[in-house]
DNA sequence: ACTGAAACCATCGCGGT
DNA sequence: ACCGCGATGGTTTCAGT
């Protein structure tokens, strides 16, 4: 019957090793082969297949930002100033404190997440963006949704 | 002169050791040893360490929706109608498309990111909440800073 | 925090389904 | 074609220093 879910497509096994993986990178291949149901040398051949079709793009660490000095998280939209557009954009990449962005449709042109030790901090950032862009700034005061994979089946 | 940084300090080999699972975080102990210039048994009790103060508060897995069946990623902000604050979060939560949400200050109450399949799909999700909310959605063009870590010194 | 030894795990090739 | 099995080599872990 060839592949499950056409050319894209995860088979139960595949869900399974990557649902345990979302869970603990790290585990071993071992257990990793116990969670999908396999042995060893072929889970590690489903987990070198899903890193090659690019599935798998990283295996990564959660940091707590609070933990480290960072009690503050905002999410800002920033609306470029006409012809501000690229200098805005390196501003963000090379400021650290934006953890991630994204460039968006719509009125705003970037939306990025940062974090901070203070409002004082925010601040000083926040300036050096409004010399060339609107900015618009929600403080984030719980997440009720954490990071979690998309819907792995059909 | 006790901890380095006060009690929320990671010294320069916290630091290299972080980034390197930033990078992977599959990597053997023996390799983060080295990346960090430190004996297997040394690293290992590092990161029992930093797993046990809760600055790593995970290790997972990226997943590119795009290879998925995913090719669109949309952020939403959603501002319940009155009384309905609860409810949207939990329609929230338990539409999976949703791989993100924070509750936040201002205007919005929550910001949330989600990957569609379709224009049509995206539509399908955004008709449960808006009768019970107003949305404003962005769909993403691009990543300019994908997720990364904090600045980790001073 | 390092060294060395023992237990454990990953990887490879082979055979079976 | 894919999975499981068994041997080899490497890695993790635990003792002691």
């Amino acid at each position: 019957m060839g592949i499950p879910n056409g050319p894209l497509g995860l088979d139960e096994i595949d869900q399974r090793m990557l649902e345990a993986l979302a869970r603990n990178a790290r585990i071993s291949l071992k257990e990793l082969a116990e969670a999908a149901g396999l042995s060893s040398p072929s889970a590690a051949e489903r987990l070198r297949r899903l890193e090659e079709r690019g599935i798998i793009s990283a295996f990564t660490v959660d940091i707590a930002p609070e933990t480290i000095g960072y009690p503050l998280q905002a999410i800002v939209r920033i609306r470029p100033l006409p012809g501000q557009l690229h200098v805005v954009e390196r501003i963000i990449q090379e400021t650290p404190e934006f953890i991630e962005c994204d460039k968006v449709t719509g009125d705003d042109c970037f939306i990025g997440r940062l974090v901070v030790r203070s409002m004082g901090e925010l601040d000083g950032i926040l300036d050096k963006i409004t010399e060339r862009a609107e900015t618009n700034t929600s403080m984030i005061k719980a997440t009720p949704v954490k990071r979690r994979l998309p819907p792995l089946s059909r």
